[in-house]
This record gives C-alpha cells, structure tokens and sequence, in this order.
DNA sequence: TGTTAGCACTCTCGCACAGAGAGTGCTAAT
DNA sequence: ATTAGCACTCTCTGTGCGAGAGTGCTAACA
C-alpha cells in the first residue's frame, strides 16, 4: 500500500494541511503558485492523478480540485503523529493553568475541557477519572434537624460522596458519631465486595448505615465514568462545513444525550491503554452522525486503579497538528494529578 | 395605548398563536381559510392594517404578510400570562420526576434544567441556589498519607465544600479529630464575619485550620450564584430563524462564556421578587446578540436565605404557552424544595 | 524517461430575467 | 360597517448563459 514517493508524500501532506486551512478543493496550479514549487502544474496534475487512483484524494466534482479521503487523513496522521509537540510557550501556560486552580476534581476537569476546546478549536469532551476499585476510607454522619442525616462517604482516592438518609426515628449526634467512628475502624481500605461480604452488626443502626454505604460504594463504582464534562459547542458552528444546520445538529445533539456521549467513549476507548492515543477519522464508519468528523481521543490516569478518557471532536478538516499535541499533552498532565493523589494516600 | 376592539385583540392573539406555530407571515387569506373565520379577508386586512399602524405587527416586505413585531409579542403575552396553567398530567409527571431524584442540590439543577429545556423547546438556564447568608455547620479533617489532609466544610443548609489542605508538618487523624470536634463545638451556627471576628486561637493547628475555614467560607458566600446549568442548545438549532448559522452562533455563543450567561441572569433579575416571572423580548434593546430571542426568567428559593434563578432562552417565536407555565412550575417547586431543606435543619 | 506546454473539455458559480403566486391597499358597491 | 374587485408590488423559482477554474490528454522537449 505505501507505494508512495517521496514527492508524492509531500504533496500530499501540502495539499491536506493547505485544504485544512482554506477548506477549499486544492488544485494544481494554486498549489504551485502558493508554495512556490520547483515543478509545472501539469507534473503536479500526474501526480494529484496518481494519488486520487490510490484513494488518497477525490474530487467533489469533474472539474474541481482535489479533496483529501478518510484514507488521506489517515496517512497525514500517521505521518505527522510523532513530530507533532506542543510549544513550550503553550504547554507552561496550560500547566501553570492547572497548578492555579484547586485541587478539586470537577475543577481539574472543567479547566482540561475549557483549555481543550480552547486551543483545539473544537468540542472537548473528558469523563472523570474513574475509580476502578472503589475502596472506602472514611464516613461521616450529620445529623439535621429530625430524621435527616447527611452522609458524607470518602472514598480512597479522595472521591467524595454526599447523600442525605431518612433515619425510622431521631437519632442523636453522639450516638451518629460513634457509629461513624465504629464504621471507620471496621471498614478501612475495604471494597464493597469485602464490605457486603461482612457478617451483620448486633446494633441496628450499624446495620442500616451499613447497607446504605455499601449501596453507594456500589453506586459509585457502577457509573462506568463518572460526570462528563464538555466545552467549546459553539466553536465548529464557525467552520464552513457547518453552514448547513442540519449537518450541524446531527453532530452536536450526540452532545445533548450524555448517555450517548459516554457510549461513544467507552466504545472508542475499551482497551486502549493509557498514553496511547487514538484519531477517529470520519467516524471510523460507525457513527453515521459523525460521518463529517475527527476526534481525538486518549485515556489518562493510573491502569487498574483511576482511569478517564478525554478528546476533541471536530470536523474532519480539524487541525491536527495542534489537536493532538495538545490532548496527548493535558492526558499525561492530568495522568500525573490523578498519580499524585493516589500515591499520595 | 391599549385601544384595541375585541375584535383586533382576538385576531391578534390569533395571528401570533399561528405565526408562532408556522413560523411564516401570515396573510389575511390565509387567517381566514384557516381559522373559519365569519368575516371576509378584505375586512381582516383593514383590522391588521390598524394593527400594524399601532405598532404590534409589521411586513417583511410590502406585500408579504404580516409578522409580530415585540410589541405584538410583549402584549401577547400579557395577554396570556395569567391564564395559561400546565396541564396537571405534565405538573406530576414533573413532580414525580423530582421525587425519583436524589436529595443533591446538582441532581436537582440538571434534572430541572433537562426538564425545561424538553418542555419548552429551548435551551434552559439554571444558577444553583445561592445561600445569601452562609453559615457554619460541621467541619471535617480527615489525614491522608503525609501533610495532606483533607477538609470537608458542611454549611447550613447542606451546601458542602471540600478541599485538600497541605500542612507544615505531618499531624495524627487523632490530633485532627481533636481539632475538628473542638472547632465544630466553637463554630456551629456562625455566619463568616462572626467567625472572622473571633479572638485568636491558642493553639497553633486549631488556628490554621480556623483561617482556612474563613477563606472558604468567604469563597462560598462570594460565589453571586453557584454553578449554572444548562440544557438542551441544540433544541434552537432546529428552528428555521436559525438555519443561517450565523444568527444561531451569535446566540449559541453566550452560553460558551459562563461569565456572560451568569452576568445576563443577574442582571435580568435584579431585584426580581421571587415567583414573579420575567418574559424578556428581543433582548430589550440590551442584548444586542438576542435581538431574535426571547427569555423568560423567574427567581427561586427563600428570599433573604437561598435563591437562584432559573430560564428558558428561545427563539422570539417561541411557544410562550407552554414555556411560562413550565418555569413557573418548576420555579415553585424548586422553591418548596430550597425551603425543605433549609427549614430542615 | 520524466517533465512541460498547450488545448479541448467539463463542471460550478453567479447573474440576469421572466413568470407565477401571494398579499396588499384602495375604491366602489352593498 | 362590510365586502367584492382590481391593480400593484414584491418574493420566489426556474432557466439560460458566460466566466472561471480545473482537469486529462497529447505532443514536444531535455
């Protein structure tokens, strides 16, 4: 298949990254003209020729100039991969954004999905580290006036779980903060199999508590990847591509449904391991609504104990030579957060 | 102003009800066609002419038919305001909706922010409720491996905060719990400027934990309304004002922006008393990028103790008669439920 | 053999133009 | 006060034509 020339190679990736700017069919003579190549059109025709017979390019019409194919991109990709880096400029200010902000989980994720769809100009979409084995370090019971009692779960890792419980009957504080104290003792650095899996308590408030923990550390270990969040919607209504609505609100109501957006990820992602980055090309064939774009995608965070998936999705003619720099680049920053604060506990 | 005969009224509120349907100009064939009405196009057009001299309706074009312009609007739903209910199918399909949810503030705020956007066709808006006067509840301190510790803030009213906090040095959970427990006993029930105001404290952890707890309780008050939430942007697309995609950008694009959005509910419901609901139209001459818009907008809660605000941002034409009665709803309830969980305690 | 100049061909895009259709305003009759 | 009729205006749609851009092919050239 790689049959390609040098010349061809880089004329290829001329015309790619000149269509991915202008969004306009690259011809012959334009190309000789804008980059002052040493040949004449007609060479530069043979050459377009060849490369359309090898399904790198094609026509939108008989006499239009050429458009790179999914294949097309997919060779630019693969050929610009590796050289790709994000300036040094770019990746102090990214990361100097991140040690300003909190410390706060939610936190790290809004600020990766603004600077995302910020510097890639597309959607950014990044699910929350998820805890793989969700394992209980701590809880705490408040009481509220009456039968309301706050819970407030830890779990290692430092995720942390509220809820509120309707107690049978009032409960006093004291008797609430022996029961946590007692709980803490007995269940430290436990899973929920291990939690469920313990003989009962004689006192029954224990128990109670109990059960209602060990539903919520199941809880919590079910959602497949925690909150999503996303940024940057408005930013490819700009690109031509979308001028038409209708193609445009195919490929953003697969942000309306979060359940539909978190399928595309997990699908994407299964298996991928962490630092591996993947580029979705014209949606790989199997999102017809995303027929028209890219993404992007990496996982980030620790194998085996918190992992998340993150990316961009954009129209095709996305630029990826700062798109993927900078996902590979936020996915080890946030990697190294996620690190820090398990090996930290 | 209001010189309108029955009959220019009846054939106004008909007029927008269709326009508002069909999203065309409507003629005065075509009103009558429709509508059955007993009078001949010919008299209709006189009533429409008076109509447009008053300012409520307006052509596109000299012979087009006739379009609302805001004023139209802004009497329409006067007009309309008081009368329209929502059917009590939908109120407790809705009020069920909330019951199945959990007790967490931001369970609330998306399901009601996927609630609105679904009935109204429109793109929700929704401040989590801001407590105006934070007050101290329970503190937390929990060790983690090294100076971290873990700090978990819980305001009156549910609110909680969490944070991690390096230490000087390593300290003991003993040590913590200690101070947690004295703090809590020393603090409960105290607004900032009262904790701030306190004489300093003897020992050295206690008082590093108790400017940390001021910090953050400042934060939180400071905070003018909590996080926002949206739903359903891409309900707009759909909408034929907005097939020029420029248009639907320019409206698309205050929601990328969370600092504009919040400043745009502030400042619309300033003062705003709670359970009155705003109908703004065109962007009252403010908004220059909602010309074609509409929003209608209601405060929540408890005033004096928590409030929010919550809103429908549409097209100009969009379906008053189901979206003021929505938010309606759905502001009262939220209130109900803000005053649940604030009385609770 | 690889490269180039020239040429005929194809297809889109923009524009002008005409006719249909819808709606109006006005006037005169009821 | 209402209505029928009519002339007028304006948009919308489809058609045709010329300009422009780009191609493929052939023949000449180094």
């Amino acid at each position: 298949m790689n049959e390609l020339t040098d010349r061809q190679k880089t004329l290829l990736m001329l015309i790619i990254r000149d269509h991915i700017e202008s969004a306009q069919p690259i011809g012959s003579k334009r190309l000789v003209d804008h980059y002052h190549l040493k040949l004449s059109s007609a060479t530069i025709r043979n050459e377009m020729s060849a490369l359309t017979e090898m399904g790198y390019l094609c026509q939108p019409h008989t006499s239009a100039g050429r458009v790179p194919t999914e294949e097309g991109y997919r060779y630019f990709v693969s050929q610009m991969m590796d050289q790709a880096v994000l300036p040094e400029t770019v990746q102090r200010t990214i990361s100097h954004q991140f040690h300003q902000s909190g410390s706060d989980v939610s936190q790290w994720m809004t600020l990766a999905a603004s600077i995302l769809a910020h510097q890639s100009q597309g959607i950014s979409v990044i699910t929350a580290p998820h805890i793989e084995q969700m394992r209980f370090k701590h809880v705490e019971l408040i009481s509220t006036q009456g039968r309301q009692v706050l819970m407030i779960l830890v779990m290692v890792g430092g995720e942390v779980n509220q809820q509120i419980l309707t107690l049978a009957e009032p409960v006093a504080q004291d008797r609430l903060s022996q029961t946590a104290a007692r709980l803490n003792g007995l269940l430290a650095g436990l899973a929920e199999d291990a939690i469920a899996a313990l003989p009962a308590r004689s006192d029954a408030l224990d128990q109670d508590i109990l059960t209602l923990i060990v539903q919520d550390v199941r809880r919590s270990a079910k959602s497949v990847s925690g909150n999503i969040y996303t940024d940057g919607l408005t930013n490819v209504l700009a690109e031509p591509e979308f001028t038409e609505t209708e193609e445009a609100r195919r490929a953003l109501k697969i942000f309306g449904e979060p359940s539909t957006l978190k399928d595309l990820l997990v699908r994407t992602t299964t298996g991928g391991n962490v630092g591996g980055l993947q580029v979705l090309i014209g949606g790989e064939g199997v999102w017809e609504e995303l027929r028209q774009c890219s993404m992007v995608v990496a996982r980030y965070g620790v194998p085996g104990m918190a992992t998340g998936t993150l990316g961009v999705l954009g129209p095709m003619r996305m630029s990826y030579a700062k798109t993927i720099p900078t996902v590979r680049y936020v996915a080890d920053l946030l990697s190294d957060m996620v690190n820090d604060s398990i090996s930290g506990e």
